[in-house]
RNA sequence: GGGCUUGUAGCUCAGUUGGUUAGAGCACUGUGCUGAUAACGCAGGGGUCACAGGUUCGAAUCCUGUCAAGCCCA
């Protein structure tokens, strides 16, 4: 009938041979194509890169990409999953120059761009394959073999496209970018350049006095660490909520007064005797002008005046900081926001352009002295010192950067910033908190996107430039170029140089045409793929409207201004929408240790060294369950590991046990119709809550929800229902109860296969093939293909649960009663009693006293009861109830009610009667009802108890004779089963059985011998010595020796 | 420097609008049960709920600050 299944597991060979089913019978392609037609649910990959290997958390990215997938295929949707891969960008390039050997952009040009971008283009595949073979070996399903590739010309077109919908809207323009910049090497440096290089330095640390213009008397006091910079100045910045002072001093004999930070005043002026004419608020300071130190530019807007910025702060200088634009990036965004001009006083190597006349062609850092030394003479220099701090150097050359502006392009995304937090708005973020916080604090702070790079393997800025007029074009598509050029250039690689090579001639002066020289970032790459990946708006125009947006996305959390805000800003710029409309935003995997995986600490864990060890399922199971998709999550191997033990296998065994008993039985029929076993209705009931919670779960991308409580479910299948419905598949004759708890036991597994499936797509399929396709062939070829399942209300009965769950927890209170008397369970006691806080309690133990008796080995379960027991209680206030109903007085009442007589506490509630109780300074009374007050029966003598709350088991320990001889008779039976499986015998096999024994345990065994032979399937037992084919046990117990020995007689 | 997140047992994590005795699994120890189980049951040790203040009758939970870790930005 089934397959047979052995209870041990080999997981590897197991998960390989599914993905050899798979792809013999092309499962993953039928999930498509079986549902073509139906409504589409869109996924969009994230590209990775192919230039790096895939590590342990691209397994994590790619485990819950699948998923939600899998699961959307089973509620009927057409999901076509594919694949993309990122491919531009300056990671790629500095792993060819490291190639290379080259450690600057002139080594690149001298080499050849057309030579270099090869190069770049032949290694962003380098590890496609172990790509390839992880993707495939975690099961996750998406289509490689027609990814997109952002360097492929049809998706750079497409990329243009959305450049000139930029451009017709005046979204795209040029502007300047601060950026670290080596005056010696001629270039800006990349974020981690910048960060090989700082070093600790002293620098000059300048006040200078800058006078008002309505005040000449009054200066504000302003610092600064780049004394060069001053020629550029064109504002001051105060922080609005700081206190500012305007203080009066001596200077040389004359009174001054200075405008500064009140806090930094003693600071500053320490022993010095000072007097503070005024204090004031940072923003009173706005708009205040004063005149410049130096006016070697005419500012082409007005300038110096007083500006507000967050970024001022009181811990150095003097809370009034000097604005050089074209220096600093705050200081440009300051310009950019006061709308203030650029002061470009220093030439692209470093030195002063020759408008500064008195430094002409001086290197900047070399002018700081001089400069100083000016102020002095001027009367304007009011102190400098040293100042000790961390500047970046160039890594290569050891010239100190500076901060310095370029041109840039921008896509001016501020324009736009209300309509992206709103859009926002309407997507939903797991965890939530992205959406308001780092996500939408990102977007409400927006800056305009910097957009051009000036590097070489990436997408070329469309935007050619008139070399005589500056007139300027944005080009959209290779059609629109090749008319421009006049010649056919749909076979030109779009990529530089060759794009470099086109020109024409300027439409207003005749002048030619250049391309500018930047790449764009490669996030617009990336951010563009609901467009680009079907070359739209050239073709596929049906497809990309199926195909948008995307209902489902998944990253992890530094994506949040990478991609997720590439896509976001894209498809709002470009069509007013959002381009996806869920999204889980993953936590980083760290060490063991809670640190983040790199490679120079050495604690990465990688995917193989798992995979091969516990599989892919285990891996994934792990991944889901064990902490909320946003959290970051250590991971060790060994954790893994803990999901084979404590999930997978107990599934296992229990799948085993139906399919090694079933096979015997052969039961006809495993449809469930109405059971009327208390087991089956209960495990029925807790199977579609199960179905319930998960597909809910599924429903809001929960992804720990939607495994968790499998495992939970699995484990009460396995421990609970099926132990104690154990005998109901052994017993030998085949009646409707047994009918039924196959059909109830098949249900559960079949079910708990489709529901496992999203997660753990391999486990899923095993049980899925053997346990329905074997004994259904018209059933959907793959678990995959299956229909999730639905449902079943009928089933579910919340009180049936409750019930159960009360019965597990009485019986485990038993045990721990057992425990204090030390009464082994294979000794039967008289009679277990039990105390229950409620009615409802009360009638749910007697319902399952079956239950109940047989898990504690007791003749008898009841009630405490106090008309029959020697009872007493003891009570205890619900602070809960009490303390939100009589807030402050809640500790006299609660002491009151302490204080009383318990049994008159406890009768009273008994009799259905409020409590009156006195309490408080002023004698209030207050009428405490039972709902209140827990009140717990307690027995006295003669029992051993365990409780829990209000919960009580009480076991009488006593023991008659005839107890003592069951209980040998059971420790009998034990020796028996040990022997038989000892002997090899299979569980159905019959024997002969011949005991020498004590007296004693002779008499137990007479008197309990048709209980022995039916345990044991002894066809004869006789008291004599076992013959010599016999297998022999001999063994003591409880003072009486016995020697046993069995033969096997039949089947 | 700023924003967001996290901090609970040796480890991985729960902990409801605040309720007085903070839980589970793993690991360890003891014990019991078992003809599906690599298991399972019961019990035990193990906690300054990161730290310090505050609000409250009552704080792991709310507020403020500090520390540590992660990510992003500067």
């Amino acid at each position: 009938m089934f397959k047979s299944v052995s209870p041990k597991l080999d997981v590897s060979s197991m998960e390989e041979n599914v993905l050899k089913l798979w792809k013999k019978q092309d499962i993953f392609k039928k999930t498509i194509e079986q549902r073509e037609g139906k409504p589409e649910y869109v996924f969009y990959e994230g590209p990775p890169t192919a230039n790096g290997r895939p590590g342990v958390h691209h397994v994590l990215a790619r485990a819950f990409k699948d998923m939600f997938p899998r699961y959307k295929i089973m509620r009927g949707y057409h999901v076509s999953r594919r694949g993309g891969w990122d491919t531009h960008g300056l990671p790629v390039e500095i792993e060819v120059e490291k190639k290379l050997g080259f450690n600057n952009k002139q080594q690149i040009e001298e080499y050849g761009i057309d030579k270099f971008n090869a190069l770049c283009k032949s290694s962003v595949f380098t590890y496609i394959q172990d790509w390839e073979k992880l993707t495939d070996r975690i099961a996750f399903w998406v289509d490689l073999e027609t990814a997109y590739v952002t360097y492929e010309n049809e998706y750079m077109e497409s990329v243009w496209w959305i450049l000139k919908n930029f451009w017709d809207k005046d979204l795209l323009f040029k502007g300047y970018k601060v950026v670290p910049y080596c005056p010696r090497c001629g270039t800006p440096l990349s974020d981690h350049e910048v960060a090989l290089g700082y070093e600790e330095v002293s620098d000059p640390s300048v006040f200078v006095r800058m006078p008002l213009v309505d005040k000449p008397d009054t200066s504000l006091l302003v610092w600064t660490t780049t004394p060069w910079t001053l020629p550029g100045n064109v504002a001051v910045a105060a922080a609005a909520n700081v206190d500012y002072v305007t203080i009066e001093r001596d200077n040389d004999g004359t009174k001054e007064k200075l405008i500064l930070a009140k806090s930094l005043v003693e600071k500053l002026f320490k022993d010095e005797e000072v007097k503070i004419l005024d204090t004031f608020k940072g923003k009173k300071l706005k708009g205040v002008k004063y005149h410049p130190l130096f006016t070697f530019l005419p500012p082409d807007k007005p300038a110096h005046f007083v500006a507000l910025g967050d970024f001022v702060t009181t811990e150095d200088g003097s809370g009034l900081v000097h604005i050089a634009p074209a220096f600093g990036q705050e200081d440009m965004q300051l310009a950019k926001d006061n709308d203030l001009p650029v002061l470009m006083t220093v030439l692209p190597d470093g030195t002063f352009i020759p408008e500064v006349t008195p430094w002409r062609g001086v290197f900047v850092k070399d002018a700081d002295p001089l400069i100083i030394k000016d102020l002095d003479a001027r009367g304007l220099l009011f102190r400098t010192e040293k100042y000790t701090h961390t500047y970046p150097f160039c890594w290569r050359c050891h010239t100190p950067l500076l901060y310095y502006a370029r041109d840039s392009w921008f896509i001016r995304t501020s324009s736009k910033r209300d309509r992206l937090v709103e859009l926002n708005k309407t997507i939903n973020w797991v965890p939530e908190h992205i959406k308001n916080g780092r996500f939408g604090n990102w977007l409400e702070n927006n800056i305009d996107w910097s957009l051009s790079r000036e590097r070489y393997w990436g997408t070329p800025l469309p935007v050619w430039e008139c070399g005589e007029c500056k007139h300027r074009e944005c080009i959209g598509s290779v059609a629109e170029l090749s008319e421009k050029a006049g010649a056919d250039l749909s076979e030109l690689d779009l990529h530089r140089p060759y794009v470099d090579e086109v020109h024409w001639k300027c439409s207003d002066c005749g002048g030619r045409m250049n391309r500018v020289p930047d790449l764009i970032d490669v996030w617009f790459d990336s951010g563009s793929m609901p467009y680009a990946q079907w070359h739209y708006p050239f073709e596929n125009q049906e497809k990309f409207k199926e195909q948008f947006p995307a209902d489902y996305i998944c990253e992890a959390v530094d994506q949040t201004r990478g991609w997720f805000y590439s896509l976001h800003a894209i498809s709002t710029l470009l069509n007013d929408d959002v381009s996806f409309k869920n999204v889980i935003c993953l936590g980083h995997i760290q060490d063991a240790d809670g640190f983040k995986m790199s490679k120079s600490k050495g604690n990465i864990v990688q995917p193989w060294d798992v995979l091969d060890v516990h599989g892919a399922d285990a891996l994934r199971w792990y991944l889901y369950t064990a902490s909320p998709a946003g959290q970051e999550r250590r991971f060790s191997a060994d954790l893994v590991g803990e999901v084979i033990r404590s999930f997978t296998l107990t599934l296992w065994n229990v799948y085993s046990f139906f399919v090694t008993y079933a096979n015997l039985d052969k039961p006809q029929g495993l449809t469930i119709t109405a059971p009327t076993n208390d087991l089956d209705r209960w495990l029925l009931s807790e199977l579609n809550v199960l179905v319930r919670d998960v597909t809910k779960a599924y429903e809001t991308y929960d992804a720990m929800n939607a495994t968790r409580p499998i495992q939970k479910f699995v484990e009460q299948l396995s421990t609970w229902y099926l132990r104690r419905s154990r005998r109901r598949f052994w017993k030998s004759e085949s009646d409707s109860d047994k009918q039924a708890a196959y059909s109830t036991l098949y249900t559960a597994l079949t079910t708990v296969a489709k529901l496992l499936a999203p997660a753990m797509p391999f486990l899923a399929e095993e049980l899925y093939q053997n346990l329905v396709r074997t004994v259904d062939e018209t059933a959907p070829e793959s678990v995959h293909l299956a229909a999730w399942p639905e449902v079943m209300y009928e089933f579910i009965d919340e009180s049936l649960n409750r019930d159960m769950n009360l019965v597990m927890k009485l019986v485990s209170l038993g045990h721990s009663a057992r425990q204090k008397a030390n009464r082994k369970v294979r000794q039967p006691l008289a009679a277990a009693a039990f105390s229950v806080g409620t009615a409802n309690e009360r009638k749910a133990l007697m319902n399952n006293v079956d239950i109940v008796s047989d898990e504690l080995n007791v003749k008898e379960v009841r009630l405490l009861d106090s008309a029959t027991e020697a009872v007493s209680h003891t009570i205890k206030p619900f602070s809960k109830q009490l303390g939100q109903k009589y807030g402050n007085k809640f500790p006299a009442i609660q002491k009151a009610i302490l204080s009383m007589n318990a049994e008159e506490v406890a009768s009273t509630f008994m009799a259905g009667k409020a409590l009156e109780v006195t309490a408080g300074p002023f004698g209030e009374t207050f009428q405490i009802i039972s709902e209140e007050v827990e009140v717990k029966a307690q027995a006295k003598e003669g029992f051993a108890v365990a409780e829990d709350g209000a919960y009580v088991a009480a076991l009488v320990t006593e023991l008659t004779p005839e107890l003592v001889l069951e209980g040998q008779a059971r420790e009998f039976v034990r020796r028996v089963q040990d022997l038989r499986k000892a002997a090899e015998l299979d569980v159905s096999d019959r024997i002969e059985m011949f005991v020498e024994a004590t007296p004693g345990l002779r008499s137990a065994i007479e008197a309990h011998q048709d209980y022995i032979t039916a345990e044991t399937l002894t066809s004869k037992l006789s008291f004599a010595t076992p013959p010599e084919n016999a297998s022999v046990v001999e063994d003591e117990f409880d003072g009486e020796k016995v020697k046993v020995g069995v033969v096997k007689v039949g089947k």
